[in-house]
DNA sequence: ATATACCTACCTACTGGTAGGTAGTTTTGC
DNA sequence: GCAAAACTACCTACCAGTAGGTAGGTATAT
């Protein structure tokens, strides 16, 4: 089994690119870090358009998956949204990095159709997750809500990232509204 | 003189990076664009950090332009946000691109250093304008709303890359709070 | 026997950057 | 007033390094 080489693959691309984007990974630079050949990278993954839209699919499965974690806990709007942001500070946090859809979407003119289609799905997964929880605190207008509240995440992160510290990011999300 | 030619290299490099970033505009590819060869771009930049960091700069001060001609029409506070969100919505529109230095900031750990001091400059650039406005209008806790307005410009203009479409951009943006 | 998961060796295209040359313009020294 | 020197804005030709991708080989396991 090599589900464990393709783990490697995808978490070296990871890394390199929520940093620099689409351009900042290379086959030869993820060889080079799990000590494979790029040439074996090709064996698993035969062009980098599948690799960066693997990345992105699995990206949003993991996310997804803290997502129903989240609304399964039951807890009150103020908190789930409270959780929900933690997610997106946690991935700066932890990794110093950004958010990989995030990266690809400032960077979507440039991306392989498959990865394109990957990356917007993260976003829709968001604004589905997003609206259902708005909706059943009957909040109005709940899609244009859940849109706000995804552009807030996003552009919070951008902060951190362009100031270099992740208190902008708490400072830029602000959820009291939802009290 | 030849300024001339800088504009032209400078508004080709511009038109790449905003599409795909530091990573997406080459000398040679530039050069091409503008009819001379990629060793005449070294005379004018010695380096693509140095290239990427004027082209950085000169955006900002464009912008910065804009943001006085904003404060100087002496309209109310709602009038002249909505100016200035009009400014991020015209550079999506009429050009189809991100921010240069959104992008920028999303790729903020790959940046030479020139470079990142100058993306940093034009997020400081706005708050400063945005903090005067706010206070200007005795809003509470200016400094804050001018992170987070911001914030909110840069997350709508990703999700107008992140769904292909300018709607969405205006759909994120919503200042009926400082009417 | 076949499929898996790698390997070596190689390809073409492109990257940023440099050395050195040149035509035309401007500045300098007498 | 004019020739020499210097400067500007390009050029050709090249470099080492890296990019994604391919052909074909090999050891191991089923």
């Amino acid at each position: 089994m090599a589900q464990e080489t393709i783990n490697q693959i995808l978490d070296a691309a990871e890394d390199k690119a929520r940093t620099g984007g689409y351009n900042a990974f290379s086959f030869r630079e993820i060889a080079k870090d799990i000590g494979i050949k790029s040439a074996s990278i090709h064996y698993h993954f035969p062009t980098k358009a599948d690799l960066a839209a693997q990345l992105a699919r699995r990206y949003t499965e993991k996310f997804h998956t803290h997502l129903l974690s989240i609304s399964e806990s039951g807890n009150d709007l103020h908190q789930q949204l409270s959780d929900y942001a933690n997610l997106f500070y946690q991935a700066l946090r932890t990794d110093q990095k950004m958010c990989l859809c995030g990266l690809f979407a400032a960077e979507m003119n440039v991306l392989p159709d498959d990865v394109k289609k990957e990356t917007r799905l993260f976003f829709e997964t968001n604004l589905q997750w997003l609206e259902t929880l708005l909706n059943s605190h009957e909040i109005d207008n709940p899609k244009n809500e859940a849109l706000k509240l995804l552009a807030k995440m996003e552009g919070a992160m951008l902060m951190a990232k362009a100031f270099e510290s992740e208190d902008y990011f708490q400072e830029a999300i602000d959820l009291s509204q939802y009290k």
